[in-house]
DNA sequence: CCTATTTATCATTTCATCATGACAAAAACA
DNA sequence: TGTTTTTGTCATGATGAAATGATAAATAGG
């Protein structure tokens, strides 16, 4: 679903968010627990991406380059994975689409879809305030029962 | 989501259940467009687990080993990938339960679970005959707005 | 200006997955 | 019986992600 760099990525960035000022790649392989140059590589990809910014020196460190409301976990994730922006068909056929579907399309669709809007609606600010989701931004996935 | 040989596998099994007797591996390879060699071992895999079975020689080939409306998604997919069967954290925290819950656990539970219910309740025959769900296994997954 | 601290970069290793190739074992059919 | 067709098994090679190790560049503080 999310390979390693992304997990790392996903959980260094919640601990730095939770940090007041910069935050040491020391600090944050320890409460990640990722081996330190190899995190050392993940958030330096972070900050490429605009979404940490890095500081040099003996005061230096990590931070959070963008509000936090503001930053998804699709931003923080897609520099590793490709979450499904557009349907991927779940038998791989490359080109799957409403007008051609294969026989799983509109199994998938609904599943698939949850993941996408999960990824792009859900912020950074949302898992630290353990808000269980954004407000207004609800959205009903119905799996089974019922036709199109 | 779910692997190469995976997708090989479940491409393999709609095509053999599609198939009226044994088919070859050598029809299968063409159908799914999977190197022979590769997926013959992956076929060799699904016969051991008791989806397929096998016949060697002239007549053989492989068909699919129980009806297909028993046959799930996830027992076809489940020796070559791990679907989250018991609740895994995306935060990777190894155990996070619903007692100890991570400050994501909500968030990604209810996505989790209609990915684990889809693959779990979703039959090879609910595939080819190309219903959109099984009838009266209807979930609801609610991201967002309203409380617990 | 020097030194300690920290990020930046590069070269290399390990490992699992995917893939290839060759050969053995079984079964049907002439 | 022997030949062809098929699955079964093993050994080996690519490939990319994950991890390791060493060194360079920048910055703050004495």
């Amino acid at each position: 679903m999310v390979s390693q760099s992304g997990e790392y990525a996903l959980r260094a960035v919640l601990h730095i968010a939770q940090q007041g000022g910069p935050t040491t790649a020391e600090s944050v392989a320890d409460a990640v627990a990722a081996p330190r140059n190899y995190l050392h590589k993940v958030l330096h990809v972070l900050v490429r991406h605009g979404v940490l910014k890095s500081l040099r020196g003996r005061t230096g460190g990590f931070s959070v380059a963008v509000p936090l409301d503001t930053l998804t976990l699709h931003a923080v994730v897609a520099p590793f994975d490709a979450i499904p922006s557009r349907q991927r068909c779940i038998l791989g056929r490359g080109e799957c689409n409403e007008a051609d579907p294969c026989t799983a399309h509109w199994h998938w669709k609904a599943v698939a879809d949850s993941i996408t809007k999960f990824f792009r609606s859900t912020t950074i600010a949302d898992l630290i305030e353990g808000r269980r989701a954004p407000a207004g931004q609800g959205v009903m996935v119905v799996l089974g029962g019922g036709e199109p």
